[in-house]
DNA sequence: TGATGATGTCAACAGATGATTACTTGTGCT
DNA sequence: AGCACAAGTAATCATCTGTTGACATCATCA
């Protein structure tokens, strides 16, 4: 019988632990917050000891920054979304931030950042720029203006929130389609001028 | 030297240490969520044992669950906002739910709420009711209208993250007043027939 | 007065948790 | 071949955390 005995030491052949554990980071992080997931239970979730998220990553919170690292694409298409003219793109912000959270390749990142950044005053940083973001991004933005697209991210992280965290009433359920054309009325009034 | 020995056993007089553990526990579940706050902070803040919290409550959890319990009179205060006829409610809806995270004497239940509610699952449920709750107490409710009011509470419920948790923009600071007629005209969509 | 329960302290346990250290083995370069 | 480094494991530490049990003192009421 070959028992597959249990070695110590690099293994032969390439290895895709990192990645592994950058993924089962974010999966444990989105579902539980920084606080809620260990150190140990991304390991075992990703296969792997534990002392490799210290080897690869330093330490658990910066494990839990490269995790929240967006890729360029996302934070172009955010930028793009409040760059036009804010009169008449409440549907494609709307759209686009609702639909971040639709895309299972961006969810967790969003999920792990909401969880977090309100579970303590300690995460908070990278909430704040997921709402401020769009905020700077719109660089050129009319003083006036600011309140009102403060208030329309808002909406839609509530909105997030309640689709994909709480799940209150049909909002978990319905189309997206139809949840978009729902939401843009409200995001309209926001982004109007007063 | 009149040394003030500690002295074991119970001391003399009455004693207020029930509700101080109880709104030290507000607080700092309010500021840090369940999982933040541990016992030991909590009796800390109170200036009391950490034994004493299980004499009172048992474990942490009944103690949170203690720390949530709103008065009578807030719960009757959003039934009545959303009891009423949803097509001219915008405004008492607004107000009185926003007007609850501006009052010191229920604001860190709310926050405690969201904190702990959103970091993980385990603790959604008085979150889910701070939602749904609106939505049973609007009983005889026409199921199309159902969605817009789980959406005028989103919105109400991010818009208060925005201003109380994490200050984006000028909606940490802008008068509450004007917050109000701000997001009025927005919940308004919500609540319209469409 | 005496019994009973409420209030409070102390010490400690058992498990979880983040991090570190020493050690082993493969890979790539010269 | 020899060497530096990357990848990986095991063991362990120090601390934090929720909870418990034994004990001490006071208040209340018959």
């Amino acid at each position: 019988m070959v028992t597959k005995t249990k070695r110590t030491g690099r293994p032969p052949g390439a290895s895709d632990n990192r990645d592994r554990i950058l993924e089962a980071a974010r999966a444990e992080f989105a579902a539980k917050g920084f606080r809620g997931a260990t150190t140990r239970s991304i390991a075992e979730a990703a296969g792997v000891n534990v002392a490799l998220l210290a080897h690869y990553f330093g330490n658990k919170r910066q494990l839990f920054a490269a995790t929240l690292d967006l890729p360029e694409a996302v934070r172009d298409e955010m930028a793009r979304a409040t760059s036009g003219d804010l009169d008449t793109t409440a549907e494609s912000l709307t759209r686009t931030y609702l639909g971040l959270w639709e895309n299972p390749a961006t969810r967790d990142q969003l999920l792990a950042t909401v969880r977090s950044g309100l579970s303590s005053e300690e995460a908070i940083e990278p909430l704040r720029d997921l709402l401020a973001g769009a905020l700077h991004s719109a660089a050129n933005l009319d003083p006036r203006r600011e309140a009102g697209l403060a208030l329309a991210m808002s909406h839609l992280l509530g909105t997030a929130i309640a689709r994909h965290l709480t799940g209150v009433g049909p909002l978990g359920t319905i189309p997206f389609d139809e949840l978009v054309n729902r939401v843009t009325p409200a995001v309209q009034v926001h982004l109007s001028p007063r």
